[in-house]
DNA sequence: AAGTGGACCTGCTAGC
DNA sequence: TGCTAGCAGGTCCACT
């Protein structure tokens, strides 16, 4: 489910609200992706600082170190005073004197991991390699030009990949190649230093509108207060395999690549 | 070393 | 109506 737009739609609905807090209580569900590496008692009694964002993570950090939070394909975060009783898939509350910030997770790829800061394991390990933030100024079409030419992978794999730049999962890589008019297929070390521009200006706009947007709600992404994002309404080949393309009325194809769904416009999206 | 495929886990949907 | 296969927004890890 979450890609950056959701994590960031997440994370603006709940970081203003939940700095300052002093953690009252700490329960924790069924093992999520990793361990959380501390007793969740040393966390009581610490007070939340600010929330941020790197890649698909959330940094949730405290006086000393934080939380590492991690969504996988089905978590979202609500924060909210009224909290109900645990169900089957909340798998981490932190209860604060403000609210309680719970992770449902049905599927548990999520993680909540506690690192002494984001340069030390666990945090650092997780983080490591990420490539740019697609907001940087320094991801530009130079940037993305270079970096696509190291590798020999198809142009949609390198995008899902994070090591290039970050945020764009499946949906998002789909519509920015689609917004790009570039073939996923295309090998990365192919794409012209033109198209590269362009594809590193579609990323980002296709991100931000998609914030823009509160994220893309397909099933039950919802932000912190509970709130549906609409961005899905307006994709373009995402899901819609076998209608017309929207720009040149070419049917919208459906194929495989590294064991993920691609959609794409074989009329528009040329390699 | 880089590229590929399997693994993790649960729920929903389409099809028989 | 009920069962089953297939599919889902991510990413780590083992293997070639």
């Amino acid at each position: 489910m979450p890609e950056l737009p959701e994590v960031e739609v997440t994370r603006l609905s709940f970081a203003e609200r939940i700095r300052g807090a002093r953690v009252i209580g700490v329960r924790v569900g069924k093992p999520l992706r990793w361990p959380l590496g501390a007793d969740p008692q040393t966390l009581v009694g610490r007070t939340v600082g600010d929330v941020s964002r790197r890649g698909k993570y959330l940094w949730l950090a405290f006086e000393r170190g934080g939380l590492l939070m991690h969504l996988g394909m089905s978590g979202s975060l609500a924060f909210t005073m009224q909290t109900g009783e645990a169900g089957a898939h909340d798998h981490f509350d932190l209860v604060t004197a403000r609210g309680t910030l719970r992770l449902t997770d049905p599927r548990r790829f999520g993680a909540v991991v506690w690192s002494p800061s984001l340069d030390e394991a666990p945090a650092h390990k997780l983080l490591a390699g990420l490539g740019l933030e697609p907001f940087d100024p320094r991801f530009d079409g130079t940037y993305l030009y270079t970096s696509l030419h190291r590798r020999k992978v198809a142009v949609k794999t390198a995008l899902l990949g994070g090591e290039v730049v970050v945020g764009a999962g499946n949906i998002y890589a789909c519509e920015a190649l689609w917004e790009a008019q570039i073939d996923p297929r295309t090998r990365s070390d192919r794409v012209s230093r033109p198209r590269a521009d362009h594809l590193a200006a579609a990323v980002r706009t296709t991100l931000a509108r998609a914030v823009e947007l509160g994220g893309s709600t397909l099933r039950d992404f919802r932000d912190a207060h509970g709130m549906a994002g609409s961005f899905q309404l307006q994709a373009r080949v995402y899901g819609r395999a076998g209608q017309a393309c929207v720009r040149c009325g070419t049917t919208v194809r459906r194929i495989v690549q590294g064991a993920r769904a691609t959609f794409f416009c074989p009329g528009c999206q040329k390699r």
